[in-house]
RNA sequence: CGCGGGGUGGAGCAGUUCGGUAGCUCGUCGGGCUCAUAACCCGAAGGUCGCAGGUUCGAAUCCUGCCCCCGCAACCA
């Protein structure tokens, strides 16, 4: 019997630097659904990769002093192994340098350009050369550049462009005959309503700015940009070729079933890539699934944040299967999840150590203890079983709906609340009693079998989700792992099979001062240990730190004025920023204050302040600030400005 | 009025499509049990579902207005 054909990829991760947890959830996200679909009697084919091209990795690989292809080498090695050390089943791991793919990109631009869907234009815009980048005049604020605030001049760049307007319509009609495209389908709304309604603009998809990327053949002045290199992944993985030789993988596996992607790039999924997919003449992928992202402790991950929580150092201390199962069962469908060291240690303990570890553990010991660990049915059925059975028998149907869904979360759900009713059942047949009765011996056989069989068929819907663990099941109680479709079957351990005598010990409970001792281990560097409660993080953040003593030398260095403000303004795109213009002495000077929340404009203007006037000037929002108005600042975060007690002249010194 | 997401017992979340007794896990308290990883089982307390109006016999859910948090988003000199 021929299997049925399953594609699904992850998004190629960018080869800027390490991937944390939220990036490397992804991937464990995908895995689980690989890994299920491959039980499910699918041939799964899972690919995953990286993008290496783009001036952002130039960049950096030039200030780490090495060449580009040594620096995306090194880091997609990094991404490659943090992958297999998740356990990711993947089967092909794709880098946009590999020379097929390289190859391939340069065929499909030149037979979009030669059909006329891609252009050569010229990129007219205001240019902001310390960003180096073309703005419309509709995003300039104020004539300036958005980002950062300065000046821009008009400038002209030859750039190619993709022809995105001629296939909207048709990616509508897509839309509508495929509701399931987008999933989750809020995502679909925001793409019709932002892009597709207010008309789609041609892409730009080369650049002349920056070397490191794949060369338009037929031009080589440019280098091939971001998307129409990054997508193509998808086809040219499995062998695409632009020219009609395309290998019979392709054959066989596109369109893939399920791209797996963060929501922030649902846009270029399901707008982009379908059209570029029709210019190609090519069917479209059937899904399209925007993951959330996991926050940490409320907020995203950065490195200026210190917040970083990357997926090997939870390994050291969790151990895998413990990460996977914090990831896939704490991230909500479509909202963002939340992840801390003490939440992630709190759903150790009580689901895999506490609900299903001491389940294995005390139902191997019974078998052990009673059996010597053989297990037979003896038929000594009563009416408490069947709530087990049937449980057991239609647990596979509830979770296999839900992972149809991507909704792995309620799929362990469904899994856990089944491990939950086998200790019940324990505690309903009570295991120890009957064992004191030698009238009871069938009995009791007919209880630890049926609990070793509810086991097995849990763990065998688990081991997507947690492959080390079910493992280990299997292997305690010397079975293979249940096919699929038996799962509705109740009875199919063979009579006399033999628990392993070496018990499991599957997961381990741990207190968050271990946790800690282990987090700091693994960072000598940094004496902190990973906030525990982050109760207050903020007071701690303002928690003023000062050197025990300073000399009044020290004290003299800095230069402090009366100042008056005789302007002022709020900073545009900033809630916290605002611009005052002050008078110190006959001297005039622009500041940047962070100070929006507490004081309005109006009320600034006028008042006299104190004023570090030596303060080497620094820009903020873009805009330089020549000063540091003074302020007073308390535990919760609360500003006041300090201001003289009585009227003094502006310039006035401060000793 | 930039766009988007969110506010449900102490914590983390579901429920909102299509109104009808407010649910799950964790934590807390009390009880039970001893096979097991101080675990497991039972029970209880704890919520005016961000606020204010409106529609309705009835609103967490629908409508209007507002407040707060977060992301896009660099920036608190």
């Amino acid at each position: 019997m021929q299997k049925k054909p399953y594609y699904i990829t992850t998004a190629i991760a960018y080869t800027s630097g390490k991937p944390h947890i939220g990036n490397t959830y992804e991937i464990i996200l995908t895995d689980a659904l690989a890994r299920f679909k491959r039980r499910q009697g699918y041939d799964v084919r899972f690919q995953t990769g990286t993008d290496e091209h783009g001036q952002k990795i130039e960049e950096k690989a030039a200030a780490a002093g090495v060449s580009p292809q040594q620096f995306v080498d090194d880091v997609a090695g990094q991404i490659r192994g943090i992958w297999d050390r998740m356990n990711i089943s993947y089967d092909k791991f794709i880098r946009t340098t590999d020379e097929d793919h390289v190859r391939q990109v340069q065929k499909i631009f030149r037979k979009l350009y030669a059909q006329g869907d891609i252009y050569k234009g010229t990129y007219e815009g205001m240019y902001c050369t310390p960003c180096e980048a073309f703005w419309t005049p509709s995003q300039l604020k104020d004539g300036k550049c958005p980002d950062c605030g300065r000046e821009v001049k008009p400038a002209k760049e030859e750039a190619y462009f993709f022809r995105m307007s001629k296939y909207a319509d048709r990616l509508m009609q897509y839309y509508d005959e495929h509701p399931e495209f987008i999933t989750p389908v809020s995502r679909k709304n925001e793409m019709v309503n932002n892009f597709l309604k207010p008309g789609l603009q041609d892409l730009c998809v080369s650049r002349t700015s920056f070397r490191w990327g794949i060369p338009v053949d037929f031009d080589p002045q440019h280098v091939v940009y971001v998307w129409l290199d990054a997508l193509t992944n998808y086809i040219t993985g499995l062998g695409y070729d632009a020219d009609g030789q395309s290998d019979a993988l392709f054959a066989r596996y596109w369109p893939a079933d399920a791209h797996i992607i963060g929501k922030d790039i649902i846009r270029f999924h399901t707008i982009y890539w379908p059209i570029f997919l029709m210019a190609l003449g090519l069917p479209l992928p059937k899904r399209v699934f925007g993951h959330p992202w996991l926050l940490m402790d409320g907020q995203k991950m950065s490195k200026s944040r210190g917040n970083m929580i990357y997926a090997d150092e939870l390994v050291e201390v969790f151990g895998v299967d413990a990460v996977r199962y914090f990831v896939l069962n704490d991230m909500p469908f479509d909202n963002d999840g939340n992840i801390t060291w003490e939440l992630i240690n709190d759903r150790v303990n009580a689901d895999l150590a506490n609900t299903f570890g001491n389940l294995v553990s005390r139902t191997a010991a019974m078998s052990l203890k009673y059996f010597d660990g053989r297990l037979h049915d003896r038929g000594a059925a009563e009416p408490v079983d069947e709530e087990l059975r049937a449980m057991a028998t239609g647990l596979y149907a509830k979770t296999a709906a839900k992972m149809e869904e991507f909704k792995v979360s309620d799929a362990l759900g469904e899994i856990f609340a089944f491990l939950r009713r086998c200790n019940k059942y324990i505690d309903e047949t009570a295991p120890w009693i009957l064992a004191k009765d030698e009238s009871k011996r069938d009995r009791l056989a007919t209880v630890l079998y049926n609990l070793s069989e509810s086991i097995v068929i849990a763990a065998s819907l688990l081991e997507p989700f947690l492959p080390e663990t079910a493992e280990k099941v299997f292997c305690q109680f010397n079975v293979p792992p249940r096919a699929y479709d038996r799962l509705n079957e109740f009875g199919l351990i063979a009579d006399g099979t033999v628990v392993s005598p070496t018990q499991a010990h599957l997961f381990s409970r741990q207190t968050y001062a271990e946790i800690e001792a282990k987090y700091a281990a693994l960072h000598p560097e940094t004496t902190q240990a990973p906030q525990p409660a982050p109760a207050k993080p903020r007071e701690e953040a303002h928690a003023p730190q000062y050197p025990a003593e300073i000399s009044i030398d020290d004290f003299a260095k800095v230069r402090m004025q009366i100042a008056e403000v005789v302007a002022c303004e709020r900073v545009k795109k900033s809630e916290k920023l605002l611009k005052s213009t002050v008078r110190v002495g006959n001297e005039t000077r622009t500041v940047v204050s962070g100070i929006a929340k507490f004081y309005s404009p109006e009320e600034m203007v006028g008042r006299k302040v104190v004023m570090v006037t030596n303060l080497k000037p620094a820009k903020l929002c873009g805009i330089l600030s020549e000063g540091m108005i003074l302020c007073a600042e308390d535990a919760d975060g609360n500003l006041r400005l300090l201001a003289p007690a009585g009227d003094i002249r502006s310039g006035s010194g401060i000793f």
